[in-house]
DNA sequence: GTATATATATACAGGTCTGTATATATATTT
DNA sequence: AAATATATATACAGACCTGTATATATATAC
């Protein structure tokens, strides 16, 4: 089991990390915040770019298992599950404790393709964007691929916005124009 | 007129901020690559910050108005114009000497709200929406802010992804989504 | 109670950053 | 040629950064 400290280290981090940016945010900051030293944070990361890396996996993965619980339990037709994608992803995004998607801001303060932090940005997208396509190829849809990339923009390009100004209600247009993309990609 | 070194830094600095980030990028580095001095930028920008904010202006107004004059001598009826909107985006994304949106990524490295990057990034951002709301109230679209908001999801999306992955293609998917919610806008 | 693992406290080395101070050089203008 | 504006060269102060070294404290295990 992970130790409760490193555990405290990975949240202060991720909140850190997405209120005042990664490369702004300093070590003291953070072992300041979670009520620790830096002797402890070096000792479960090697590194800060080592801790970047890992916030943003657990990020991810807390997120990817989070919607696909909540569509496996709510939906059963496959198509289903594509309609109420953004009902969900909604949902996340209007919660009090969303800070944004991590990738998103990662690969923006990490432009350069070859750093690792962004490399893993870009995987966490292209992951995410293959789940909806799975969803898509289930529901039939014919040009599955084409679908899961215009819903992944519509996700990105609201998340974005709603990163920018909390309360914007963008992933409410968001889903109204998913629900117009997905019935045209189903009656194809 | 602007001192030629003047707006040499800012091209400078631009390119730079885009390949490398914003808070990566010292100010040494930037009057290095420029060929001058240190000295010469805080002559013409008072500080660091200042010269980031003029960047963001000379981008965003490049841009606006490189894009309005594309529409306007393209296009005459209002609805023609908003449908080849994503054409001339496609085209401007694609081009070689694209390097990004300035205020997507200075947003996500300036996350505070009170700070004044952040600030004018999400101006800039409102700007952009209100262009594209402007286009689609003269084509007598009924529901203009929420299409406009739809179409800047859309784009604020695949210039996302094409910042993270180049030639991802992800604009051609845009252009075609963007048409399918023009076309029912229209027709609504 | 002694040994062992874990966490703390503190200091610091070496680097980078912004912004300024000081002195010199190069043009342009009169 | 003298005066003025503009650019350069260089050094540095003060702050912050990552990562480590050293010594001490605390808790658990045997």
């Amino acid at each position: 089991m992970m130790s409760t400290l490193k555990s405290k280290i990975l949240v202060v981090a991720t909140d850190l990390f997405q209120t005042r940016g990664i490369n702004s945010t300093g070590v003291d900051t953070i072992v300041a915040v979670a009520g620790t030293t830096k002797m402890t944070l070096y000792k479960y990361f090697i590194s800060k770019e080592n801790l970047i890396l890992e916030v943003l996996k657990k990020g991810h993965d807390d997120f990817q298992s989070w919607l696909s619980e909540q569509l496996n339990t709510n939906s059963k037709k496959p198509s289903e599950k594509l309609l109420k994608l953004f009902e969900f992803i909604e949902e996340w995004v209007t919660s009090p404790n969303f800070r944004g998607m991590g990738f998103i801001k990662a690969s923006a303060e990490f432009p350069n393709e070859e750093s690792p932090v962004h490399q893993l940005s870009a995987e966490q997208s292209r992951e995410f964007r293959q789940y909806i396509c799975s969803l898509a190829t289930d529901a039939n849809i014919k040009d599955a691929e084409g679908l899961a990339l215009q819903l992944s923009l519509l996700f990105e390009g609201a998340v974005q916005a709603e990163q920018m100004k909390r309360g914007s209600g963008a992933m409410k247009y968001a889903k109204k124009a998913s629900k117009i993309l997905i019935d045209g990609a189903l009656s194809d």
